[in-house]
DNA sequence: CCGGAACCGGACCGGCGGCTCCGTTTCGAC
DNA sequence: GTCGAAACGGAGCCGCCGGTCCGGTTCCGG
């Protein structure tokens, strides 16, 4: 779209615009929104003048961290839903976190992939809530970029609850309104748990039990 | 404790100290802890001279809200806690949400106690959660005043769990650790769905279920 | 190796928001 | 009614942070 052929930037420029990309996720992850911009430069080894001149606005940039992200998210959530669609399990695997290993033989599938989903979501998010409560305050529905992997993932997960529904891994009641709000629910309350993996796990079992029919 | 034999205030000055923390609570909830003291001041019909000397700090104003909030949720747990470890129900309510008419006989009883005080913090936690990330971010772990209310709620929840837990109402294998997480995480996805209610009850549904054995 | 264009970096500007200061107003004891 | 002390209020003060500007540096085609 609007990725036109503008001309290639200058090796350093690249190298530059890389790295503050990686620091600024880095430090809006640990330190928090609020972080002075001057902080990301220097984490990144470069000058604010150099950070404006790659993104007009700290929002801009919060953006773009916020877009690499979802899109990582969006591409997993695809390889998942494009495998629970067709029934034989077992792809390439593309997120690895957990690996859901295919138990049961057919209807078994399309629920693992659901749940395996949720948590690709919620690790993938931890820290960045933050984030998107931000990003979400800013503009109506956050700017265009942000739209559109946002809109992909909702879709796929969509489309993940929808099989896993059918095959009666999922209780009928759920839509994607509160699977959304829970989604973000669930990724706050791990986050608090990062340095007790026990807990977190007993997180998603509270959740994702909740979620399968009685 | 520290609730000295200060001399008592002068009508006025108590009458705008319940002004501006009635007017904070209100604009913090609703814009956001980030606004401005000024918004405040002027919310509650006082100048910010007046702010600033009940509350020597905005972060002192945010604690004392807190701590308020904090307080209302304690005396309905300790309300809750008590009433479930005596066996016959019903009694005055307290809180009123929902109002879990009394099910079964003897045991269920706690375990309608237990998901009633989850709800209760919940609700009366709505719009409060950036708050408690505000003041948890500022202070080890917020200033003693909060830490007090916030104890004591810890410790009825954890009474209300283990008897939900003996009555076979609650899996055992929660502890207090993730359940706090829940909550926190339960609150978030709750705030989105502030106009959605019957999103927000299978919210609730799906969390305490989860809480369940199955 | 050279020249110029692209890029870098950090001193600097402007606005905002937390907090203070002090002249004015209000309370309440006598 | 009178008077001192307590409280009020809002015009500033000050530091912080997002964003700009321009002299110096680095890259790359010839």
């Amino acid at each position: 779209m609007t990725g036109a052929p503008e001309r290639p930037l200058r090796a350093d420029a690249a190298r530059n615009r890389a790295k503050l990309l990686d620091a600024a996720t880095e430090v809006f992850t640990t330190r928090g929104i609020a972080t002075p911009t001057e902080e990301i430069a220097r984490a990144a080894g470069v000058g604010v003048g150099t950070l404006f001149r790659h993104f007009p606005t700290k929002e801009a940039l919060l953006e773009a961290v916020m877009v690499r992200r979802l899109e990582e998210i969006a591409t997993t959530t695809a390889q998942l839903a494009h495998d629970a669609e067709r029934p034989d399990g077992a792809g390439p695997g593309g997120a690895g976190s957990g690996g859901a290993g295919s138990g049961g033989g057919d209807g078994g599938n399309s629920g693992e992939a659901f749940f395996a989903a949720l948590r690709v979501v919620v690790d993938r998010s931890a820290g960045k809530d933050e984030f998107t409560r931000a990003l979400a305050a800013a503009g109506v529905d956050a700017h265009a970029a942000l739209h559109e992997s946002g809109t992909a993932i909702r879709e796929h997960l969509a489309r993940l609850l929808a099989a896993a529904q059918r095959t009666g891994a999922v209780r009928h009641e759920v839509g994607m309104t509160e699977l959304f709000a829970l989604l973000v629910g669930t990724t706050t309350a791990v986050e608090r748990l990062q340095d007790d993996p026990a807990a977190r796990e007993r997180v998603f079992t509270v959740v994702f039990d909740g979620l399968r029919p009685r």
